[in-house]
DNA sequence: CTTCTTGTTACTGA
DNA sequence: ATCAGTAACAAGAA
């Protein structure tokens, strides 16, 4: 499940990959993965632009692209860029190739193994196929289809941008504005963590981590936080989202990143998917339930 | 066969 | 208005 961490990795890995490189061919093989506009009028959008800027808000890529400079964009008004935002919901992965690969690469296999397996593609996942003018291929692969792939204006995408929440590592996350965000709430904590009107970008996982290092079970009222309990929430927000940006996220089951490789902080994690193992701090035994309609990881002795 | 899973939105009822 | 709860979406695992 790509949150914050692991779309922060897939941004950072593109960029580096694909910014600067002209779109030669768009295939679509299931249109359940386009929003909004025809096959082929995204393909014309598409086609004979390069990628010029990655950028994320909480979970959603935003891909920056227009005509490269000297296609038709002199002597007449200046060309808008446009917007192609990419969300991967549960199974959307990004999947980057260089034309040397043949259709293979190597991935790490899965579950809780280092092994490396061959991956080919496009596989019956493959749902969008981006190819760039030096043969390279990006792979827009979706397991479950909920995922999806949409362009806007520039207009559209601040109205979209506008519905997230603060940005948790950037400076704008400070201790005045989530207790502001807090004050007056009265859900739930780990609901607060999952809506991304408050905080962008964190999911499952993370809010369930975020609970545990704050020592707070995921069931309380916001209104019975003390200061000192909201403080902490605050800053494991920001030292755990930190942390697993650096560990290249978290592989659960599905999660790649655009080599294909699993993120490295399931090693970190204390108590998401832990149920009935011992805690890493008491010893007690991780216990899960069901909170904010999701499935829920704590330790009844830690978290309070 | 049924149940469960996740991110997000839409909806209902309080 | 605000919140809690749940269905819906797709497809696979158990």
């Amino acid at each position: 499940m790509p949150e914050l961490p692991e779309v922060e990795t897939i941004r950072r890995d593109l960029e580096k990959k694909i910014l600067g490189k002209r779109i030669f061919k768009v295939e679509v093989k299931d249109q359940r993965s386009l929003q909004g506009k025809s096959v082929a009028k995204f393909k014309k959008e598409l086609i004979g632009n390069e990628f010029i800027d990655i950028d994320r808000r909480g979970k959603l890529l935003i891909f920056k692209f227009s005509l490269p400079s000297g296609e038709g964009n002199e002597g007449c008004v200046k060309r808008a860029s446009k917007f192609l935002l990419i969300h991967l919901k549960m199974t959307g992965q990004l999947l980057y190739m260089t034309r040397d690969s043949d259709n293979m690469m190597q991935v790490t296999a899965g579950g809780h193994s280092d092994k490396k397996i061959n991956l080919k593609l496009p596989n019956s996942h493959t749902r969008i196929i981006f190819e760039f003018f030096d043969k390279s291929k990006l792979y827009f692969n979706d397991l479950r289809v909920f995922g999806y792939l949409k362009i806007v204006d520039e207009k559209k995408l601040r109205e979209i941008e506008a519905k997230f929440g603060v940005e948790p590592l950037s400076l704008g996350l400070t201790l005045g504005l989530i207790l502001g965000i807090m004050k007056n709430k009265k859900t739930n904590i780990k609901a607060f963590l999952l809506n991304q009107k408050n905080i962008a970008g964190i999911g499952n996982i993370y809010a369930d981590e975020i609970c545990f290092a704050s020592g707070i079970r995921p069931s309380r009222k916001l209104d019975s936080l003390s200061d000192e309990e909201k403080r902490r929430i605050f800053k494991n927000t920001r030292k755990i989202l930190k942390l697993a940006v650096e560990k290249r996220g978290t592989t659960f089951n599905n999660y790649r990143d655009s080599d294909g490789n699993q993120g490295n902080f399931i090693k970190y994690l204390k108590v998401f998917d832990r149920q009935g193992e011992e805690c890493k701090q008491c010893g007690g035994i991780i216990k899960k339930t069901r909170v904010a309609g999701r499935g829920t990881h704590y330790c009844p002795t830690c978290q309070r």
